[in-house]
DNA sequence: ACCTTGTGGTTGATACGTCAACCATGATAT
DNA sequence: ATATCATGGTTGACGTATCAACCACAAGGT
């Protein structure tokens, strides 16, 4: 139990700063992140709604509400396929903007508030629980 | 950055089934469980608001928010001191029997979802994080 | 033709988190 | 005495997360 509150203490303080220095900066939150991040990296700016919420391993009421609020702020596009019922989302000329000006802010906080702690023992042991908690 | 979401990725799997577990037998959040614990733990089962606040590293609008919630449920109380303007929570009966429930599937789903998963060096490496993360 | 099942998505309700504004009161400074 | 500040808490607004219900359409089975 003290092990559970250690760990979840850290992932809890660590993971706040990383957030909070990419919000401070460039008003985007973890999962506006996310979305813009993977629209580029896996689809070159536009995917379609089921593969973004595959990859992001979100459900998809939630990724809906997103792309909903996305939308409303001028981050993405949503328009419908006619081949099927799918929707694709399209990265806007701004959330492109954005998302560049967030990825060195992110890397940064990243290796500044958690990789810099790390011994090389550290990733070790964190690479080998990732795995093990893969299948329950 | 794969290290990152190695980590990010362990802490929801293995948060997320620990909560679940919990919230699924006891109908109780990660919030009301912290609540109620440290009512017990620290105060046999009274505290001041702000107490409770320090303990739980909430500000005091959360805690505030999330105590209007349990008491409308039935598991605390507030009243209001005569010394000074502060409020003392108490766990209601109810309150102290779910709990009492609650505490050993915790243990339990901890110890199946996380302790188990983890070797001596792993805890050495939780142990130490949780040190250096403490000053950022 | 009709019923079920599956896919892809939306919507509403409710719980949770965060921020800023507010309020009452006591302590301190001028 | 009056202004200022600190303490302890509440409130409202808004973003986020989850659940269940819904809708439209396509494919298969009867």
């Amino acid at each position: 139990m003290r092990i559970w509150n250690m760990w979840k203490g850290s992932y809890k303080r660590i993971f706040g700063r990383v957030v909070k220095e990419m919000s401070e900066y460039t008003g985007l939150s973890e999962g506006d992140f996310g979305v813009l991040d993977r629209l580029v990296q896996f689809g070159n700016g536009k995917l379609r709604q089921q593969e973004l919420a595959d990859s992001m391993d979100w459900d998809k009421s939630r990724l809906s509400h997103h792309l909903t609020r996305m939308e409303k702020r001028g981050l993405v596009l949503r328009k419908p396929l006619d081949t099927d019922r799918g929707v694709q989302i399209t990265i806007t000329a701004s959330g492109k903007s954005i998302l560049d000006q967030a990825l060195p802010i992110v890397s940064k906080a990243i290796r500044k508030h958690f990789l810099d702690l790390l011994t090389d023992e550290d990733i070790e042991s964190i690479t080998k629980l990732a795995v093990r908690s893969k299948t329950p």
